[in-house]
DNA sequence: ATGTTTCGTGCAACCGGTTGCAGAACTTCC
DNA sequence: GGAAGTTCTGCAACCGGTTGCACGAAACAT
């Protein structure tokens, strides 16, 4: 079995209240009994028991990040980051996949709670509804969607499609379509928000559409069919597919169509052509969303709710082109 | 705060150990009684606390899985696949990064012993020796690596690699180079072992290399000076960086040199030509990984360590074709 | 020399559960 | 009708730590 404070207590000759005082306070204990005791555990190979500590400290030094989907390219640089940032401070964390599924995410919470001290929340499929009852159990962090009363970290991809627009109509495009994402995103609705605001465009809405590959194949009908010269694709997995789809069909893109993505996802780099689009600040958001997190569980009932809105920007690589004469 | 075992003994009038019962040992325990509990239970929206339960039991129902780099492509299925076969069977997984360091990994893997009742570690870094010598703490479940006396998930990359080859042969290849991947890697071993030991080709092996898009493209270079007609890299993010090399240079993939990969990650569906590739069964993997260890788990002491081998197979693309003339 | 702080440590209760043991109430059996 | 089981519940110790409180010793002030 591996040692307790208690046999660091028995072999040092003290009791088991100063060996724990060595660990979670160490100034309150002599410098001389400190070392003692450090070397007794180092040697019995002593490490505390957080679990323990955890029950009569009210801190479990755990987070739980919760995805609706791991596989989908967008979300390991989040977890990659939010996991390293976390662990720097100390922090482990529970890993969720929800499968895209509410209910999955609620149960999910629900018996995570009593094991975190908080949670992140990534594009919650949940209702606002459910998710500020939940909030009165842990405190949350969620990313990319908008939540009055509740620490957010959101990317401006209004901005980002603004920008994507701004450079479709500087290469002369006109007939723009923005491929929707699914319905009740928030995202979806910022782009097209943005869109829709743009001067001197004619702009169609195509969707909601599924945001995978799929999706992005299975509109390439309805892209044809709205006579435009340039699309702006929910997320570069949709972007991606509607190129196949749209190769499938002999239309050439940039050639006779452009086509803009949003997030920046690594197969976005390596297809051909390579994907123009808005890149996310997924890692800044995954490390932004443990400090936001860390915070309001460090302030505990006093916490004050903050918003963080990271910048996007747009990669311009070789699926826009010059409008065809 | 949160309703423990507690409030809920007091407010059905029963003592705390029937209400634990109620809970951890139903049929223990009157059908009146119990549903009475329940329900006030329910009522006050307690949920036991998997932590204290840990302390007394000896299992945290969590487990831990450890990989070497969330944002390769290659892990997230595995993740996704683990995390949710083992909620499936009431345990939570933390995930953690070490970001290739046997460092961190060594770390994280002794931070987290207390907390888990098992460590998954996939493609791990750290020695063999180092292994065995944490594998005394925790039960460990190793993916991708040989390691006589412990759990283990293998995914056949050397059946794979012959598969790859007799592929390549079929269309006439002959000089073939083989783009190895890092040291140490047990998967890079198994492939040249594979490979070295087919018959009628010429073999060229060319590394090692880092296995990214960058190892693939810095690597172009080499495998023209090779004169191959074909080309097996470690993977596909390789295969791929390799495929951008060549044609930078202006040489066609697969008009004059064809390409394999392994992993068969998603953006290697994605990319034009589209790439070859030795399929890794890494939903299979993660699964497979989490039944041997809560079998470990559930053993005990008395643990009989289990090899696992999965299948492989070749899914032939577009990056491959028959020998230019 | 005495009174007041400061410092270091021990004591014991507590966090939220689990579990071996014992005994009460109720059955079953002869 | 009493002995022997069953079934259900309570008691209390325990898991591995933390922490408020008390107390003795040393350091300081007067």
């Amino acid at each position: 079995m591996a040692a307790t404070i208690r046999d660091v207590a028995q072999a040092s000759g003290v009791h088991v209240s100063t060996v724990s005082r060595t660990f979670s306070a160490p100034h309150l204990v002599n410098p001389e009994t400190r070392n003692r005791v450090l070397a007794i555990a180092e040697d019995l190979g002593y490490r505390p028991n957080r679990a323990a500590r955890a029950l009569t400290t009210g801190r479990t030094h755990n987070l739980g990040l919760i995805v609706a989907d791991i596989a989908n390219p967008f979300f390991p640089p989040l977890i990659k980051a939010a996991q390293a940032h976390a662990r720097l401070r100390d922090y482990h964390v529970f890993v969720a996949d929800t499968d895209e599924d509410p209910q999955v995410e609620e149960e999910l919470i629900q018996t995570l709670t009593k094991q975190v001290d908080g949670v992140l929340l990534c594009s919650p499929r949940l209702s606002n509804r459910a998710i500020e009852k939940l909030s009165e159990d842990v405190p949350f962090v969620v990313v990319n969607r908008r939540l009055r009363g509740m620490s957010t970290v959101l990317m401006d991809v209004g901005h980002g499609a603004r920008l994507a627009i701004e450079h479709l109509t500087a290469l002369g495009h006109r007939r723009i379509a923005l491929l929707a994402g699914p319905a009740g995103s928030w995202t979806s609705r910022e782009m097209s928000d943005a869109a829709r605001a743009a001067d001197g465009i004619e702009l169609t809405v195509i969707g909601p559409n599924s945001p995978t590959e799929h999706g992005g194949i299975a509109a390439a009908e309805a892209v044809l069919a709205a006579d435009v010269t340039a699309v702006l694709a929910y997320n570069d997995l949709m972007a991606i597919g509607l190129v196949e789809g749209l190769d499938e069909r002999g239309v050439e893109v940039p050639g006779r169509i452009s086509v803009v993505g949003v997030d920046d996802i690594v197969p976005g780099r390596l297809t051909r052509p390579k994907l123009t689009t808005v890149a996310m600040p997924t890692e800044a958001a995954g490390r932004t969303a443990v400090d936001l997190l860390l915070q309001l569980v460090g302030a505990g009932e006093t916490a004050t709710p903050a918003l963080a809105t990271l910048a996007t920007h747009l990669i311009i690589r070789d699926s826009t082109g010059p409008v065809p004469s």
